[in-house]
DNA sequence: CCATTGGCTTGTATCGTTTCAGCAACCGGG
DNA sequence: CCCGGTTGCTGAAACGATACAAGCCAATGG
């Protein structure tokens, strides 16, 4: 059915291993002979099997990135900046997304492993997964961590600062007179919104004088969880109610704008709204969103350079630490007044 | 390094194919040896390896999907839903994104036959692929067109009827007055773009009495490329000005609202929008987009269980041609009057 | 004219699994 | 006491590719 290098050979006449220098090392075949090996392998319609490659070479082309969710664009702009590089690199990458699920996540990374994928880019759900990376490090694979800050010396990691991030939000929103703040996001297991959780919360405290910051907590960062966030907040009473809302991202931003809409209050005139992430969709929203916006394919590419970087010096090299710094883009959905803008 | 099955069997003091039948067929091994090889498995931290099993097997339990573009959340809807199918069948879907270049198509599809794939869902950029996925086919790679019906009767497909679609949307607006009406979308060579021109061109040829359809190609389906054909759209005089434009996907839409807001016409009040997928976003955007829905998810759902299915019963397999039916929503984009929705 | 070189090619071992025929020990029935 | 059937395990043969030592032959140099 599926032809193999020894078919090719007995059709073209000569040895198994000229066959593979052909394929690998045309140069040190002599041309009449290549010709006719490249003839037999067209006639055969001959596609090399991976699998052999890859058990007789003992490691893969292909890396892997592990996302939270595929269906969030920050994480495919990531996944796209990824790609570029390592396709540049003649690998292949293979997205798996956990679904902010740790056991969806060790499965992934389970399947990972068997197939001794030459590098993992991630970004873990929960915290408790050193040891699990730990042990691919061990094995040889390397791992850089995606959007994540890492404490560890022994792997690369690639972030951007979300303490920073969630002071310069609350920092917005406090000049602009805010006192009462939510934050809406989760779960807080995930490292991200934890940071930028306390970034806020931070800023808030320096502040000083009773502004709160009280925590909307959610079970996913996703549009319908945001709506679900927003009815909460719709319910209470006018007085206790926040005049603004810090989103740990731009879906549950997008989602809180819908739910505060049918909910009947008006953005930002009753309630100021602040996403994170500065998706391609949050300038174009209903209203354009003020977001916290991150280099999105630039931590993509950095991350698979690094990593790719690491694959190659098999064994001993610098792990490095790259923090990106967020940029505050203040739009209509924290600005009172003024005409929609779309940038 | 990485602990093989030998040094396994070594160590639990048994032979290679007991630990094999360990892992493979636990009832057919004495407990007492099961559990002094699952010991051994463990101190070790032996982890199969994948390559070698397919090699042996033949056959990998990976199956691809090949979209246009994966930061496009139509796509990563599908995705989603044949992910779901794929993975509790056990195996593992790899994404690949052919960011609607038909030579990195071609690029992926060769990495892909060589490792063995066990199944193949894509969506072809162009026209050009048929001899290729023939090949694949004839390979006993089980392939499954997504969102895309085949005249081919020795493939599966799952699509959605985007003359249909084309005809819905041209006929919502030519019902509410529109006689200049602008199509955006490209490049034609992608079938669902040429198919949902031909809907609209069908439906308001029939229509009759002068209503014109006129073309606006882009070079691609992004919100940049929506943009830069409101930019075209907007620089017409008045007179010949389309009053509704018909865009191929929601990002084309998406971007030709901010094209048009910034060349200073209202939507709907000086021009109507009508997009396609109806995508998360569509509903939340600045003007809530009429939109024609697809079932997204169970495209990709569909899709998969019928890949599994072929994929089952090697080689005899009806093949199955499933058109789903997509459905207008209609929303502030193209209403006139009327508050936002936010559904 | 022999030795040496260098260009091409061959054959074989190897990677880590799975599969499968075969062997040893044991059991109960005739 | 032997025989057929289990049960539990072993050992070797694949799977398809790559690497490498070794061989062959013609050409080159002394």
């Amino acid at each position: 059915m599926t032809a193999s290098i020894k078919e090719v050979a007995q059709r073209a006449g000569v040895s198994l291993g000229t066959v593979s220098n052909v394929l690998n090392r045309p140069d040190a075949v002599a041309p009449q002979t290549r010709q006719r090996v490249l003839d037999a392998i067209r006639e055969l319609g001959y596609v090399r099997n991976d699998s052999a490659r890859q058990l007789r070479a003992g490691r893969s082309r292909t890396v892997a990135i592990v996302v939270l969710d595929v269906s969030n664009p920050f994480f495919t702009d990531v996944v796209r900046g990824a790609e570029a590089v390592v396709e540049a690199a003649g690998g292949m990458l293979v997205v798996c997304s956990s679904g902010e699920d740790p056991a969806r996540e060790r499965h992934h990374l389970d399947l990972l492993e068997e197939q001794r994928v030459r590098g993992l880019l991630i970004t873990p759900v929960g915290d408790d997964h050193h040891r699990r990376l730990e042990r691919l490090v061990a094995r040889g694979i390397p791992v850089v961590l995606v959007d994540r800050g890492s404490g560890q010396s022994n792997r690369c990691s690639v972030a951007v600062d979300d303490r920073l991030g969630g002071r310069l939000a609350a920092e917005h929103l406090a000049a602009a007179g805010h006192r009462r703040i939510g934050f809406v996001g989760g779960p807080l297991a995930i490292p991200q919104v934890a940071d930028r959780h306390a970034g806020a919360s931070e800023a808030l405290a320096a502040h000083g004088d009773g502004v709160e910051l009280r925590m909307f907590e959610t079970r996913s960062l996703t549009v319908a969880a945001g709506r679900e966030a927003a009815e909460r907040v719709c319910a209470l009473p006018a007085k206790q109610r926040p005049t603004a809302l810090f989103c740990a991202n731009d879906l549950l931003a997008l989602g809180a704008l819908q739910g505060l809409t049918v909910g009947g209050l008006r953005v930002p005139q009753d309630i100021a709204l602040v996403g994170y992430d500065d998706i391609e969709f949050a300038g174009a929203a209903a209203v354009p969103l003020t977001s916290v916006r991150q280099p999105r394919e630039q931590l993509g590419r950095t991350a698979a350079q690094m990593l790719l970087e690491e694959a190659e010096n098999d064994g001993d090299h610098g792990h490095r630490h790259v923090v990106f710094q967020p940029q505050l883009v203040v739009r209509q959905s924290t600005s009172g007044v003024g005409r929609p803008q779309t940038t």
